[in-house]
RNA sequence: CGGGGCGUGGCUCAGCCCGGUUAGAGCGCACGGUUCGGGUCCGUGAGGUCGGCGGUUCAAAUCCGCCCGCCCCGACCA
């Protein structure tokens, strides 16, 4: 009766989690500890981040390009907070073609250097500036601990790369890639984020200040779901990169670096998964819309099957599949698509036929509260106004229990008390002491500051100490 | 690397403490029929060097030793 029941996503968040990312055919694991084969579906629904993300650089004015996989060992050793923060997670290669490499190449962590190196080349005048351009690819860190889509060894991503002639440009341009970040989550995908720098401590190593968008996920546990760096002229002197600027005078670049990872799928199973399974926003579903015919006879089948090609023509412009396998019933295609978080299906049965209309099922409510019967006539407006309430209303649902789950705690008892189940938004003095003791006590660190402050001040609740400043502190993945 | 748990068909596990016929179950898979508006039901069948190596014994999935791997919790991290 019961079959490939999922783990409760209350008692077990972590099991929940991995078995759906088996089940639902998102990606499995590989023969090589913590590296992951993004399967079809998994990847149809990257793609579709892919795709939300590529348009909005394109609009700010980015070009893709592509640089190479290995680095010279030498390149990374530039730079010194670089190279002391990636080196415990590189990946050599000692040996090419049955030779020993006079130097050893790692496979990129991330591509400054790099492409660093090549914007050397590329730019000498002011003319030839801002460098606007994005990688997509894949990149490896030697993670200790590794999860699916989470972290892994490899994994896929996009990082932009740009250079300016001003640090105020080079700034702007941060903000406005945090920016891209922060609307792609909320429209795109329906999560929450907040923006905000990190601190010292969890910037980016060779960064001069790292922002990030922070999003809650269903266990409460805080995820960096995308980042972005201004890099100051850290790079640029590491690799010299240098211009002839107005009055003739040598210049360093200003640069940013920005990415966005396959992580963001987990942010997303996360962020609105339930004990059923996925469910998918609208907007980035491989398949928005399943449509299961329903009928016993062959009678039936005919009129359904007709009924069933109207409504493909109706919604033709959406990513719509027809479940017509023979071997499954209706129950189990259901329960089959759930899993696997379409979020609207269509149930075309002899009754729908005959009423001429169709039952839509949404999967963002359970049972028969998402249970509709909708007019064939008017399915064209219907449907895509019925994918908008759900987007909207998975947002929203997301925000509410974000909002649910942040605390205020005014002393550091509360304070430890609150992070082990939820954010806490409190005042910091922004010494590290303070963040390094809340770690020690709680295991939860800073996430960031966020860009949006209440203003005034208060007194860290760690210390005690005057502070100007709120920060989130929580348990993170 | 520290702390905990676990390795038995594709999956989840029982059997192990107290060694002894051809090693079991549920799910999945294949075939046939039945059913089809919330995971149909019945039948038949395929599939396992019990993680590896060594030891004890007449006899090891079961006892002992070593090794390997996986999962969870920490340190590292997008």
């Amino acid at each position: 009766m019961t079959e490939n029941k999922l783990p409760s996503r209350s008692e077990n968040f972590s099991e929940w989690y991995n078995q759906l990312v088996l089940k639902a055919e998102l990606a499995d694991y590989a023969p090589v500890r913590g590296c992951m084969v993004v399967r079809p579906y998994g990847w149809a629904l990257w793609e579709n981040i892919q795709a939300g993300l590529d348009r909005r650089f394109k609009e700010t004015g980015h070009q893709n390009a592509a640089f190479p996989l290995f680095i010279p060992m030498s390149f990374l050793e530039k730079e010194r907070e670089h190279v002391e923060g990636f080196s415990p997670e590189l990946a050599v290669v000692t040996i090419g073609g049955g030779e020993k490499l006079e130097e050893p190449l790692i496979v990129r962590p991330t591509s400054e250097t790099i492409i660093g190196y090549m914007y050397s080349k590329w730019i000498k005048s002011y003319r030839d500036l801002p460098v606007l351009i994005n990688q997509w690819g894949n990149v490896v860190r030697w993670e200790l601990r590794t999860k699916l889509f989470l972290r892994t060894l490899e994994f896929y991503w996009q990082e932009g790369h740009t250079a300016h002639a001003t640090e105020q440009e080079a700034e702007e341009e941060t903000l406005r890639m945090l920016d891209v970040y922060a609307d792609f989550a909320i429209r795109d995908a329906a999560v929450p984020v907040v923006k905000g720098v990190k601190s010292e401590r969890e910037k980016f190593a060779g960064a001069v200040r790292s922002y990030t968008i922070e999003a809650m996920m269903g266990d409460t546990r805080a995820l960096q779901a995308g980042t972005s760096h201004f890099l100051g002229q850290n790079f640029a002197k590491a690799f010299d990169i240098q211009f002839l600027d107005w009055n003739n005078e040598l210049q360093y670049v200003w640069t940013t670096s920005w990415g966005l990872s396959t992580r963001f799928i987990g942010a997303i199973i996360m962020t609105h998964g339930d004990d059923q399974g996925l469910i998918l926003p609208p907007v980035v579903a491989p398949i928005q819309l399943v449509i299961v015919p329903i009928f016993k006879s062959d009678s039936e089948q005919g009129k359904v099957m007709e009924a069933v090609e109207k409504v493909k023509q109706a919604l033709g412009h959406l990513r719509t599949h027809v479940d017509d396998r023979t071997e499954h019933t209706p129950g189990y295609k259901f329960n089959d698509w759930e899993m696997r978080g379409v979020p609207l299906r269509l149930e075309i049965g002899p009754k729908d036929a005959q009423s001429n209309s169709v039952t839509a099922a949404r999967r963002d409510l359970p049972g028969s509260q998402g249970k509709s019967s909708l007019p064939m006539d008017s399915l064209g407006t219907s449907i895509p106004a019925l994918l908008d309430e759900i987007q909207n209303n998975l947002y929203r649902r997301a925000l509410d229990f974000r909002q649910a789950n942040t605390h205020k705690p005014t002393h550091y008892e509360e304070l430890k008390q609150v992070v082990k189940n939820g954010w806490a938004d409190a005042w910091w003095c922004g010494a590290a002491e303070c963040e390094a003791k809340v770690k020690e006590d709680t295991t939860a660190t800073t996430r960031c500051i966020p860009l949006e402050q209440p203003g005034g001040q208060g007194k860290c609740v760690v210390c005690d100490r005057p502070a100007t400043q709120r920060v989130i502190f929580a348990r993170a993945y």
